[in-house]
DNA sequence: ATGACAACCTGTGGGC
DNA sequence: TGCCCACAGGTTGTCA
């Protein structure tokens, strides 16, 4: 489920209800997430205040007066508020209750996600992080000089977060398709204009996510409790076999490179 | 250094 | 209905 859109969508659903709030209880039911949450972590965030959230990559990052979470929703994570009277169910790993009343709470059935308390606003998982994708550090001339000696496919390219950061299969797929290229072209074999419209086709795919609350397959939910929209638009992910958008003749094909799936559309992209 | 792949988990859906 | 297998949004760590 979260893909960055699904982070940047839940930080701003979380965001206003946590900001300037006391943490008043923590409550963790299961420690056992990808890196197992040490003891002592409920003690280091009672009392501390919100002063702000971020995200870098899929990492949802939340401020206090001293002191940083970092928390990462692996694949299958959600964070929402819920209101106190709500019971907790399966897999509701860990419960923050602020001085509002209302619990942040986080939701794992495959516990692949993470969370971490930071001292300082460093951490080992956040160094070596390529640039931001929406940022100006991220176009095609970064990508094109990136990929010079690179023979590897270049779906696999830009899923590699030291070369940009939060581009996931189902957007590396949707980003694929709207520049034209194959996804298992090499790397090193792209034009620098194509490369120009696969980073406009990244930013564009993800900021289109983002405006309508993310993809959300499946019941993802963002932190206001509102699903996304963006499922609907998707134009190759999940559609293997099926009629391609654009050209209508020809069949979407479905191959696998490092044992995830990738549709592309053999007429379209080259 | 690059790359292929296993590993971490649970849930779901398809085929039989 | 039930069983078994394949597969699912991500990332790290290991080994060749």
């Amino acid at each position: 489920m979260p893909e960055l859109p699904e982070v940047e969508t839940t930080r701003r659903g979380i965001e206003p209800h946590v900001m300037g709030h006391k943490v008043t209880n923590v409550i963790v039911r299961d420690r056992r997430l990808r890196w197992a949450i040490p003891p002592g972590f409920e003690q280091q965030l009672a009392g501390r205040t919100v002063a702000g959230t971020r995200r870098r990559a899929k990492y949802l990052l939340m401020d206090f007066d001293s002191g940083c979470l970092l928390v990462h929703l692996g694949m299958s994570g959600s964070l929402r508020m819920v209101a106190p009277e709500e019971q907790p169910r399966k897999h509701d790993h860990v419960d923050i209750e602020f001085d509002n009343g209302l619990i942040l709470r986080y939701h794992d059935p495959r516990r692949f996600g993470s969370m971490h308390w930071l001292s300082s606003d460093s951490h080992a998982l956040l160094d070596h992080l390529g640039p931001e994708p929406l940022s100006d550090d991220f176009d095609g001339d970064y990508l094109y000089q990136q990929a010079r000696r690179r023979s590897s496919a270049i779906k696999l390219f830009i899923m590699d977060a030291k070369i940009v950061v939060g581009v996931g299969n189902i957007y590396a797929n949707e980003a694929l398709f709207m520049a034209g290229i194959r996804p298992d072209r090499p790397a090193n074999r792209v034009s620098k204009a194509r490369y120009e419209a696969l980073a406009t086709a990244i930013k564009d795919v993800l900021a289109t996510a983002i405006d309508v609350g993310g993809t959300t397959l499946r019941d993802f939910v963002g932190g206001d409790g509102k699903a996304g929209y963006f499922a609907q638009s998707l134009q190759v992910y999940g559609r293997g076999g099926e009629s391609c958008f654009r050209c209508k003749a020809k069949r979407l094909k479905e191959i696998r490179q490092s044992n995830r799936a990738s549709v592309f559309c053999v007429a379209c992209q080259r």
